[in-house]
DNA sequence: TTGAAAGCGCTAACAG
DNA sequence: CTGTTAGCGCTTTCAA
């Protein structure tokens, strides 16, 4: 299209050369404020807009970021891409989206369009069967920062930014014991999950540690629909069960279900604690008492050490947020 | 960095031009079928990757979709972008995602990163403020397509794709109607919006066209919480009320958590419906009645315009997507 | 204070 | 079948 408004175009009508007038526009102290002025009018009535193609060819590198996750359809990377965009925006950068589907194979697939594209880096929640690092630490080699986020890689010296599994977990058993509840039913997620394997040992341990006499009944689950199913078999076998524990929003959600089902009152007839990102909660009456693992404030922290990556940082860190416990009144 | 593969080293390597590698590569009809082989395989053995930027230099255009809403944190935000990222995927594009904060001035500076980027085409949902649509035509004429989804402008000729606002507020009356229900809490969003308008009407017109002698309570509030406190309200001051109508999800929670506080059983003590993505319906015992507005079709059919467009279709389309009614038992 | 020129990596007409 | 050449729009030495 010649209606493309170019360096070129905007130096032939000023009688200028197209080096002056890309100096004049970014204010190099060379150029006279004569020229800067006249340059950046031109610029202003004709709408210039730099191709940001031509530049990032030249500079060898983009003002994007990739974000790769297993699903967005998740509270928590909700969470963590909103905020994250925002700040992103702030400093001029754009977000670029791509799902795994939890399947290794796309997230490489993807990873490579990352690099392909010149990102300016890289924010990555790994899938469940991700085993091969490999492919993310070329790009750390190529200049491109990748910051781990949430599922991150167990070994290897990476950037990593993560809740603090094992804390959250045994905040929420702090709770518990505290109430004195006796009888707890504790479900966790996917036993295979490092995830489900720290929140299990630190929960446990709590209760130890407190010198708490109460009865764990303890359940893996890999659905809502499941934790339905355990739940409701559970209380009805069980009268004894004072209290539920969930281990993410997916059991939550299946765990109230059943509660709601048997037309149980919280918290007279039964308490309940879980971890969560704290939307699912709220929609309950009254609102269920969690661990917060919050997506905003890990995003903050992911964004905060890309930063200091592009700016130089070459050592790598594993930092931890740390969950706090927000009372609805559900226990 | 020296060590980026490009054409010219891969050429150099072979003792090939440029052009014939760049031709090989891409299976010209022209170059010889060794000549091919051995191209090929230099370029997977040192794992070429053609340079993005300078294609789109070349080019003048991006495999990049540009996504403007006012916040991904949104269930049928989330159903739509989610699903049309697969879909972007499948045919080699990536999604940008920005977020309004249902703010014009960063809707009209997204919507000029997007120009200045080049992007391939364009998804919008616009502010409840956005007034001007000049901006957005602007980049159809550059041969930029612009769709437009959920939140469109109300009259200029552009491509939109929405939900049957109407169509889903009648057959949520309709549902009501069946069930005989006599007393009706109909909770509505916010009455300056052109979407909460359209449903009033056709939910009332229903109950008009069926003959029905139902008596409507009717209440426009602009938040979760506004819509427990009117609920628990009104379900106080009237024990008639047999059944709750919501217009949306951030209604739906509300309106739900009041029925929660006041211990009524579903269906029996009250009915109630809504209309929504699906997803907060599904989250309770037993799981809400609603009229689908799905974002996973909805992206469907955008992506499916999207194609069209750049596919060379000038004219343009308003498109809307039926609603099916989902029975959770619920009323 | 300004301009000329080279080149980022790639594509595509044109020429052999 | 292959090579030469001329850019795409921009930045950045180097010269003037």
């Amino acid at each position: 299209m010649s209606t493309e408004v170019t360096l070129k175009k905007l130096a032939d009508m000023l009688n200028l050369s197209i080096s002056t007038v890309s100096r004049a526009l970014k204010d190099h102290p060379d150029i006279s404020t004569d020229t800067k002025i006249k340059v950046k009018e031109l610029a202003a009535v004709l709408d210039y807009e730099p191709n940001t193609y031509a530049i990032n060819l030249r500079t060898n590198h983009s003002k994007e970021f990739g974000v790769i996750v297993p699903g967005i359809a998740n509270d928590f990377y909700q969470a963590f891409i909103s905020s994250l965009e925002e700040d992103a925006r702030q400093y001029g950068f754009s977000l670029i989206i791509m799902q795994s589907g939890d399947d290794p194979l796309i997230e490489l697939e993807n990873v490579k369009r990352c690099k392909q594209n010149r990102m300016a880096g890289l924010f990555v929640s790994i899938t469940s069967k991700t085993v091969d690092i490999h492919n993310f630490l070329k790009l750390d080699e190529q200049h491109i920062p990748v910051i781990f986020f949430d599922k991150v890689p167990a070994f290897e010296a990476c950037n990593k930014v993560c809740v603090a599994d094992s804390k959250a977990a045994t905040m929420a058993a702090e709770a518990l014991v505290l109430k004195r509840k006796k009888n707890i039913l504790s479900l966790f997620g996917n036993a295979q999950l490092s995830i489900t394997q720290r929140r299990f040992e630190s929960f446990k341990q709590a209760f130890i540690k407190y010198g708490a006499d109460s009865n764990l009944l303890i359940f893996n689950t890999h659905s809502s629909l499941e934790a339905l199913e355990i739940t409701t078999t559970q209380l009805l076998l069980n009268k004894q069960i004072d209290a539920i524990f969930c281990m993410n929003d997916e059991i939550l959600i299946g765990a109230m279900k059943a509660v709601q089902k048997l037309g149980l009152r919280i918290p007279t007839d039964i308490g309940i604690i879980a971890i969560s990102e704290g939307i699912i909660p709220q929609l309950y009456y009254p609102e269920i008492t969690y661990v917060e693992t919050s997506g905003f404030k890990l995003a903050k922290m992911a964004f905060a050490r890309m930063l200091a990556c592009l700016a130089g940082s070459s050592y790598v860190q594993e930092l931890k947020i740390d969950s706090i416990v927000v009372d609805g009144g559900s226990l």
